[in-house]
DNA sequence: CTAGGGTTAG
């Protein structure tokens, strides 16, 4: 009687909210025992995405993969089979999609088109040739391949898998081509870089819709050609919200805000997507504050922007903010819940802050709220352990990665570096060449601070020539790690003169280094040189001058030691002059 | 079939 209820109520209800109620009336009820026709049909009628659904559909999935083969789904006919498949692939769960249609499969249940395409789209965005192949040998048993969406697919597939002349081929056998065939033909040929042959096929288009503009405008987007990219996009009869953010995101791509921004304001519907794309290119080019101004503008935003916001705080050395947006997100009672993307920016800027003790609380937050740590997560995570100096956590994170990279590997060595953990270092680096892991810029930072710290000369030196054997040029900072280790085992005018070997021009880290360095040798002579570079390129001098005035007091040169003394009182002064004058004009 | 969010140094 509930049932029957339920059912006609699942047909009746479009809108999304309802389905909402609905699925909310099936978990009262158990839903788990409710026949499975009664399943696809929620699906059928749940038109938006929601993690209740999905993991309704996961339990429901589980009830019938422990129930052993007597219970395989009763009534679960291959429609139904195709709306679950179909279900699981237009929310983006590859991975479930592929499994279970090969539970399908294994069920003896053939296979329907709906279910077929879908399998196949999954196992393109996963990448998983295999099943794919298998996939289409199902289909052409089941008489399937005379299908256009089958084919269509089949070109889906193999395009988006670098097949090229094997999509070429499934499309050639498509009769009554329609406007997606081409689009994924089109989408084979942007894949494997041919863009010439890729502009042939649009222009031999019949019946350009709104993807084969967009793919071919994304495709110079993507290049960094805005010229041809741009052309394109005003020629284009009818534009669709992604058409202008892909031309956004090309401009964003080539750090051309101000162009970004023109089109941005001319846009006249901008969605989600629209304002996240420009905000993270502020972020990229570190302009925290228009990005701020788009933020605070924006009036319906969603978990996305917040996330962006709070990345972007995180990554332009704002931590304090980027907590202050966390917790802002978490206070309003807009049902954002925190992921493990969230999560992995606001452990960064916790680890900024050097505030090591955030990670129990990410801890029992993640086991509270069921999220899955992902690599990304994991390696904010190592971070903030190995500079916490908790070693152990750090460790264990580290070999649960699912795949090991140059960051992760990078904070591994960068944690090791601040604790002097030289060899540990060592065989970390050793480690990831072997398993060819290409070490980068911050790679190094992290090794050569580890043999700096532990006065491994020596090695500090390999490791410094060694940055060509990687197609890495040293940066400033490289030189000013280099200069500090040398300095610390007294060595100054052998750092002086690998300041003066720089190819570039020394910043004020490289001189300070020195300037340290020549303090706690007592050293006055490479103190004045370093202190007067530092002078030169800092506004703020103060530091410097007082700490080479420390170095005239510890040599016994009383009046030199005065004169800056007095040198750095007059410009405090004339600061403050200059300030309350400035001050006094406003008014 | 097209558009958006995350991790390592300084």
């Amino acid at each position: 009687m509930l049932e029957a209820r339920l059912r006609f109520f699942l047909h009746k209800c479009v809108l999304p909210g309802q389905a909402k109620q609905l699925h909310a009336q099936l978990v009262v009820n158990r839903y788990d025992h409710l026949e499975p026709i009664l399943v696809h049909q929620t699906l059928h009628f749940t038109k938006e995405f929601s993690r209740d659904v999905v993991s309704y559909v996961k339990r429901i999935l589980k009830a019938f993969q422990s129930s052993k083969v007597s219970a395989a789904p009763k009534g679960l006919d291959t429609f139904s089979w195709g709306c679950l498949v179909r279900f699981l692939s237009q929310h983006r769960k590859f991975k479930e999609t592929v499994a279970l249609y090969i539970e399908m499969h294994n069920s003896g249940i053939p296979p329907s088109s709906h279910a077929v395409t879908s399998a196949l789209r999954a196992c393109g965005k996963i990448e998983n040739m295999i099943d794919g192949d298998s996939i289409h040998a199902q289909a052409l048993k089941s008489g399937l391949c005379g299908c256009v969406y089958v084919q269509t697919g089949l070109v889906g597939l193999y395009s988006r898998l670098g097949y090229i002349e094997m999509a070429k081929r499934a499309f050639d056998e498509i009769a009554n081509k329609n406007t997606v065939s081409w689009n994924s033909l089109l989408h084979g040929y942007l894949e494997s870089g041919d863009l010439d042959e890729a502009r042939r096929v649009f222009d031999k288009i019949p019946e350009k819709d709104v993807v084969s503009w967009n793919l071919i405008i994304s495709s110079y987007a993507k290049k960094g050609d805005m010229s041809d990219a741009t052309s394109l996009f005003l020629t284009m009869p009818l534009k669709s919200p992604a058409s202008w953010n892909i031309l956004i995101g090309g401009y964003v791509n080539c750090r051309e805000m101000k162009l970004a921004r023109t089109y941005f304001d001319a846009m006249p519907q901008k969605n989600s997507v629209t304002w996240i794309t420009m905000l993270s290119g502020y972020t990229k080019s570190g302009d925290v504050q228009s990005a701020e101004e788009l933020f605070t503008q924006m009036s319906k935003k969603d978990k996305l922007v917040y996330d962006t916001m709070i990345a972007c705080y995180a990554q332009n050395g704002k931590p304090k903010d980027a907590l202050k947006l966390f917790s802002q997100m978490l206070e309003s009672n807009s049902g954002f819940q925190p992921d493990e993307i969230t999560l992995s920016s606001v452990v960064s800027a916790n680890s900024q802050l050097g505030d090591t003790s955030f990670g129990t609380w990410v801890e029992s937050y993640i086991t509270e709220h069921g999220i899955q740590i992902d690599d990304l997560l994991s390696t904010s995570l190592i971070d903030l352990y190995m500079k916490g100096g908790d070693f152990d956590k750090a460790f264990k994170l580290f070999s649960g990665l699912d795949k090991k990279d140059t960051v992760s590997y990078s904070a591994m060595i960068t944690g090791c570096g601040i604790n002097g953990m030289a060899t540990e270092a060592n065989r970390l680096f050793r480690e990831m060449v072997e398993k060819k892991i290409s070490p980068n810029q911050v790679t190094f930072t992290g090794l050569l601070s580890a043999y700096s710290h532990s006065g491994l000369v020596q090695e500090g030196y390999k490791c410094f020539n060694s940055m060509n054997d990687y197609d890495l040029e040293p940066s400033a900072d490289h030189y000013g790690i280099m200069v500090d280790m040398l300095g610390r085992a007294g060595r100054l005018e052998e750092a002086y003169e690998l300041i003066k070997s720089m190819p570039m021009q020394p910043n004020a880290g490289v001189w300070g280094a020195l300037l340290l360095a020549s303090g706690l040798r007592n050293n006055a002579e490479f103190g004045e040189i370093a202190c007067s570079h530092c002078v030169e390129l800092e506004t703020d001098s103060s530091g410097y001058l007082s700490h080479l005035a420390n170095i005239y007091t510890s040599v016994g040169r009383w009046d030199d030691a005065r004169n800056v003394r007095k040198a750095m009182e007059e410009k405090k002064l004339s600061k403050t002059l200059g300030c309350s004058w400035v001050q006094g004009s406003d008014h």
